[in-house]
Order: structure tokens, then C-alpha cells, then sequence
DNA sequence: AATCTTATAGTAATATTTACTATTAGAACA
DNA sequence: TGTTCTAATAGTAAATATTACTATAAGATT
């Protein structure tokens, strides 16, 4: 590891004298980006939105939709802006993850980037790529190409966030379609946690938390007993948050 | 909210003619900084350990150990750093929590901060103030005073976390001392959690997850009958981890 | 030696989870 | 129209875990 004096002058570009001689301007020399991960289930699999840049650096890669927030914006403003200038996604909540900021992780200077995650539901947006993005896509997130940046060890660690967080709080009706059956459900959770569950009890387990409401509506076009349609009880979640109860799954 | 066009202009200085006429220059204007929240135990309480600033902005106030970060360092260490630094601590592990990024929470100009969290043993560290830094103390967390910047809020959310966190991970160890009672383990957790466990019943619990070592050692100089005293069995712990098998208190 | 306080052991009732089996119902096809 | 397919739904008994207790033990203090 250098020596604190070293780094210093190596900062302030001559030999250094003393801690305050530091001129304060010398630290604001930094960029700040967001970058969103657009996580979705689609066909039996977790999906990323990517965009394809159209810009340097990395140009022609695929990448997070991200970039450079302005020195007088907030940092979820930007998110949100960046994602719906890239790609035409608006109204999507996104929580942060955590900021990167290794030294050279960006070719032009010293940018940290701070992540941005969300739960979508793929059949409800339909991305469009815009700005200086060339294209957007759903891709697989088993079959992630060479990504710009360090986006791909972002996009591990929101996975990471993802499974943790499935466990603990009811995400899993965020990424199916509105209404859905258990079958779909379970597909999810196993897909998710990447285990398997015997249908009966997972059926008992979901069921017993009291946060589907029946739709009385069934499934149609299917080539054998359709199921029961449920949708997500947001008024009874609201309740069990407010009551303290902690769901496990 | 405003229009993108007039805070592009805010920011560039002079009218706005399209995306790609903002020089990048105009984004690097941020300076980063790190702020250590280091939680601890003693007493019966939690505390956390914080600086009396002796430096503009805020100066006098009460804050947690934070810095700006150089322009050629990483995170992670210029959170070792500054911790270092400022109260004299070192090998703390710590681990981000999130970035706060407020456009106006710093008087000098566009701050981001990026906040580390450590659950560390009082007992184990002496620390001393330096530097900037006027005075480390120990506060505690029900009796905070007004700090500088937002790191009330900063300290609020890694508390939230800890809260979090205490239910699926073991960290309760590393707040207490090396050797430790189950008497002041349940103290720790009814303390952090706040609520009250039935004593036989969290004895069995915690014994039956199979992390605690007992050192065959016993309390002394204490009025009454005294207790076994145990350590965390880290190696317990890792075999655990690789197993996968998640911990639910 | 009596008394105090807290540690430790044990247990019975209750609740939850798990691993199953059995039944049901719509769609498709003969 | 009934037979067959697939997956949904219902039910249950055994195994496990949790909870709310009671009883006993042991060092320190008086």
C-alpha cells in the first residue's frame, strides 16, 4: 500500500506540506452515474434489461442503462431520467443498491457509479431505445454477453439483493403479470431460489400469509384444468407492515 | 418538477442546443466523501462512536468520522482511512450501506457521500481523537444530539439494517466481547431487537445453532451464580456458510 | 447455614412443517 | 359422449419445532 504522503502528492501534483494545505477545489474532480438494473421474469427466466451503447466508452457493448447524473441533480431523479431516456421505461420504483468506485473503473476520469435496482413485471413496458442508446433488450441472465464497465459484477450483486430479499419480503408478485396463477407462482419462487418445492404445501405456505386475493376468475386456453387467477393484495400487505409482522418465506 | 431543458442550462451555463454539446468537463464538478458508522455495544445499549468536528462546515458539531475521498483513491480504503484518521481505529471491517446524494447537503458544493457500517466490540478498541477531529465518544443511540450534515438519517438506516440483519446473520458476536455469557447475549438481542425472549427458550435457541464454543470457563466476581462463558466458533460458522444453510434467529 | 440471584435442566402442550395420497376438473381426442 | 391427459386442489398423518412453563443447581453474600 503507498504511503499517505504519497498519494497526497500525487493528488495535488507537488510535494506535500501539511493537511490543510490541501486546496478544497483539488477534491472536486468527480463524476457521479446511476445505473439501473431492470430485473424481470419472462418464459421460466429472470431477465436484465440492457441497452446497447451508442456511445463512448465501450461503444457498441452491452450495458446497464445508466450515465452521468448533473452536478445539481438529485441521484434518484437521475435514475429515473437516465432509465427513461435510454429506454422509455417511466413510473418503474427503483431502491439503490450500493455505489462503486473502484479508481479506474471508467477510461475518462474518476466516475462512481451508484446502482439502482427494480422488480418489473415484463409484460406491462414495453422498452424503446432512445438517446444514444442503439437498442434494449431483455436478456437472459443466464447467458450474459461481455458487459461494458464493471455492469456485470452490478448486475451479480443486485441477484445477490434479489434472493436475500425474496426470502424476507413478497417480491415475487412484482415480476409476475397482474394476475397469475399458484403454478406460476411457485415457477418463479424455484426459478428465483433455484430449488424445488412440493406443490401442496407451497400452495398452503403462500396461501396462509393472506396476501392473495382470489380473483374468482380462472385460466383459459390451457390444454388441461385451468387455475385459479389471484392478484396481490396490497391492502393486506399495508396491514401486516403496519402490524410489524415480519414475513418469512 | 422542472423541465430537463432548463436544468441542462442551469448546469451548462448557457443555452441548451442538444444532448451532445455538454462538455464532459461540466460533469466532473462532485466530490466524494465517507462516512464510518461504527455501532457498539456497553451498558446495556448501543452506541455509536462520533467526532466532535474541529473543521468548517459544522464545526463544533457532533458528527460521524467522515472525509472526502482523493481523487486517485478507492472507496474502501479511503473509508479505512479517514476512520483512521480521525478516531484512530484500524482493522475495522466494514461494509457499504447506501450513498446519500441530497444536492444541497453539503454548503461547499456537490457532496456525495458513501456510507460504511461496523459492529465492533467497545471493549477491544481505544479510540483516540485526531486530526480534524476534537473529540470520539461513544454516544448513545437513544440520546443523539443534532449532527452535522444528514448523518442522523445515515445512522438511522444502518440501525435499520443492523435490525435486519441480526435476524439471518450472527452478528451479535461481534458486538460483544470476545468471551460472553448467554445472559449477555439475550441482554444484546432483547436490546437490539427490543423485545423480551423467554430465557430457557433463547438458551435452546441459540445453543441448538451450533456457533457457540464453550470455554469451560466461568463468570467470577459476580454476586450470584455465575455463568458459562462461550466464544463464537467462526469455524462453525464457515462450514455453515458452505453448506448454505441460512440462519434464522 | 440461610438467603439471594441467576444459571441450567427438563417437560408437556401446542403449533408448524413435511411428505405424502387421493380426488377433481377442464381440454382434447377418439 | 366418454375416455384420457394434465395439472389443480383437498386432505392427512407423522415428524419437528416452538412455547410456556416448573424445578433444580450453584456460587456469592450475609
Amino acid at each position: 500500500m503507498k504511503e499517505k504522503k504519497e498519494v497526497l502528492e500525487e493528488v495535488i501534483g507537488h510535494q506535500f506540506t501539511g493537511y490543510y494545505k490541501i486546496p478544497i477545489e483539488k477534491f472536486f474532480q468527480f463524476a457521479v452515474s446511476v445505473d439501473c438494473v431492470i430485473l424481470g421474469y419472462h418464459e421460466n427466466g429472470l431477465k436484465v434489461l440492457l441497452i446497447q451503447r451508442g456511445a463512448e466508452p465501450h461503444q457498441g457493448k452491452m450495458a446497464l442503462p445508466g450515465d452521468l447524473v448533473y452536478p445539481n441533480e438529485d441521484l434518484e431523479l437521475a435514475a429515473t431520467r437516465v432509465l427513461k431516456e435510454l429506454t422509455g421505461l417511466d413510473h418503474v420504483f427503483m431502491t439503490q443498491t450500493r455505489s462503486y468506485g473502484q479508481v479506474d473503473r471508467h477510461p475518462v476520469g474518476r466516475v462512481i457509479t451508484v446502482g439502482y435496482y427494480s422488480l418489473i413485471s415484463v409484460d406491462r413496458y414495453e422498452p424503446l431505445a432512445n438517446s444514444w442508446a442503439d437498442n434494449v433488450s431483455w436478456v437472459d441472465l443466464d447467458n450474459l454477453p461481455g458487459l461494458a464497465f464493471d455492469h456485470t459484477s452490478i448486475i451479480d450483486e443486485a441477484l445477490t439483493m434479489l434472493r436475500e430479499r425474496v426470502r424476507h419480503q413478497p417480491v415475487g408478485f412484482e415480476l409476475l403479470p397482474k394476475e397469475f396463477t399458484l403454478g406460476e407462482m411457485q415457477a418463479l419462487y424455484e426459478n428465483i431460489l433455484n430449488e424445488k418445492f412440493d406443490k401442496a404445501n407451497f400452495r398452503k405456505r403462500i396461501l396462509s400469509m393472506g396476501l392473495l386475493k382470489d380473483t374468482k376468475r380462472m385460466q383459459s386456453d390451457v390444454p388441461h384444468r385451468p387455475a385459479r387467477l389471484f392478484t396481490f393484495d396490497k391492502e393486506a400487505y399495508q396491514n401486516l407492515l403496519k402490524k410489524g409482522t415480519n414475513f418469512e418465506f
